[in-house]
DNA sequence: ATAATGACCAGGC
DNA sequence: AGCCTGGCCATTA
């Protein structure tokens, strides 16, 4: 396996600032890897020395089995949850959402 | 090699 | 709002 992969998907994850979440997605493109499913699957089986509490799935909720310890480790870090939910549209970390969206096509008509 | 599973995502109904 | 389907990649049987 690409444990080169795994270390700079560990890495970002370990870049997310305490007090802000991020998604398997925007980890898995920040990480430059391929898809999200490889970012749960590495925390599946490594999580040690890692935040994962900060990595939520992309409506905001946390995976079932876990939800109840990352609820309550983010609340701790002052991350509120409403049901269940995170507002990712307030604590969604900053970085994640940077990437560079194509400035308006000047091919414009 | 195929099939199933998983801490996923987006779209359709 | 919930539930289903297909796509995605890696691991395992």
């Amino acid at each position: 396996m690409d444990e080169l992969l795994h270390e700079m998907i560990r890495d970002t994850i370990r870049k997310i600032p305490a007090g802000r979440v991020a998604t398997y997605g925007d980890i898995a493109d920040l990480s430059h890897a391929p898809t999200a499913k490889l970012v749960g699957h590495l925390l599946n089986t490594d999580h040690t020395s890692l935040p994962w509490h900060r990595v939520l799935r992309a409506n905001g909720t946390c995976a079932p089995h876990i939800a109840e310890e990352q609820l309550r480790l983010l609340e701790e870090e002052g991350v509120p949850s409403t049901n269940g939910k995170i507002n990712l549209h307030t604590y969604r970390w900053e970085e994640a959402v940077k990437p560079q969206e194509e400035d308006n096509t000047p091919t414009l008509f």
